[in-house]
DNA sequence: ATCAATTTGTACCGATCGGTACAAACCCCG
DNA sequence: CGGGGTTTGTACCGATCGGTACAAATTGAT
């Protein structure tokens, strides 16, 4: 019935709102309105294949709208900006979690670290080069995107904890302003 | 047989390396020795009391090694320093993670949430008091005080994400030159 | 309209889940 | 040595787990 793009979607929400593993195929089937017949038919390799598949679609939709445009940007601190933008929009002030950065916590990593080392390595690589081509040298670019990418995840974590969007947000604004420095 | 801070020390482990959901009552007698007649003897509520013990003992730990000390420091610059020596010692550079961290990001956190708000608001009080004794304003150290507990939690995510503990470090190491400036 | 191929719901599988019941083993005080 | 209270292992409970089998329903090409 419903495209598989979308299926990926609700999938990707089980997944953030219960875990891997507390993500039942019960759970599952309600969320998406699929029975179990048309999981397995969509998903031959189970719960395994539907958490790999979400994250590779996470990884794309970053890939396109974060570090390709941080890449290929003719003006790059607009582009780091405009990841800011993002960032901010995809996380919703931190009230949604990072899958990929929740799976780094937990027991999936062994089975999915190729893929969580890629997602953020490259992210790390993509701010860095724009970061640097807005005119710092190399070794200052690479330790701001780091820290960056690393503020980004503690203030998705401290946001959650303390149930305060404003966390999240006075973070980025930060980062914000020592991108523009 | 072995005494009770002792058994909640590896239920932490248990709940650290498979999560909440993850970490079966065979999971957790195997790793505690103790079979279900010792633990439900021990631990009348099952596994949530676990659980809820382990974040009581992992706040207490923090009260008593990190937040009181800050608070109470002659030097509060010291107290500042030897918090992050507690804080690298303790998260192993980023290899272990940080219980209360990943309760926040998961389905657990409606749970324990009173408890998860509480650690992460006494850290960042008790260290915000610290950094305005040590010669800055109000508003300086409540905002230096939150992008330090945001860094480790965010440098927990990254180190564990890229299996390099070196991003846990350096994070740590640009901290303290900040909050000692 | 027909028929093969795909998609779907449902019944079912063994295993394991968290939790309980309870009797045997153990301990400690007399 | 005795005996009351606690600690322990084990058998067992219903529920649910991830996954499979398979027949009915649906689809698409001709």
């Amino acid at each position: 019935m419903t495209g598989r793009a979308e299926t990926l979607q609700r999938l990707a929400e089980v997944f953030r709102a219960h875990g891997y593993e507390g993500a039942s195929l019960a759970l599952i089937s309600r969320a998406t309105g699929l029975g179990k017949g048309s999981l397995y038919n969509l998903f031959p390799g189970g719960k395994a294949e539907m958490a790999a598949l979400v994250l590779a679609e996470i990884d794309g939709w970053f890939e396109a709208n974060l570090y390709a445009p941080l890449r290929e940007a003719k003006q790059p601190a607009e582009a780091v900006s405009a990841m800011f933008d993002a960032v901010e929009a995809y996380f919703r002030s931190g009230r949604r979690v990072c899958l990929v950065g929740v799976v780094a916590l937990g027991p999936e990593r062994d089975r999915f670290g190729a893929a969580v080392r890629s997602y953020f390595a490259r992210w790390i690589a993509a701010l860095a080069g724009a970061l640097e081509r807005s005119g710092r040298n190399t070794a200052v670019s690479n330790a701001l995107a780091e820290e960056i990418v690393v503020q980004v995840q503690g203030a998705i974590v401290l946001a959650r904890a303390l149930d305060d969007p404003a966390v999240f947000s006075r973070a980025m604004t930060a980062l914000r302003v020592k991108a523009a420095a």
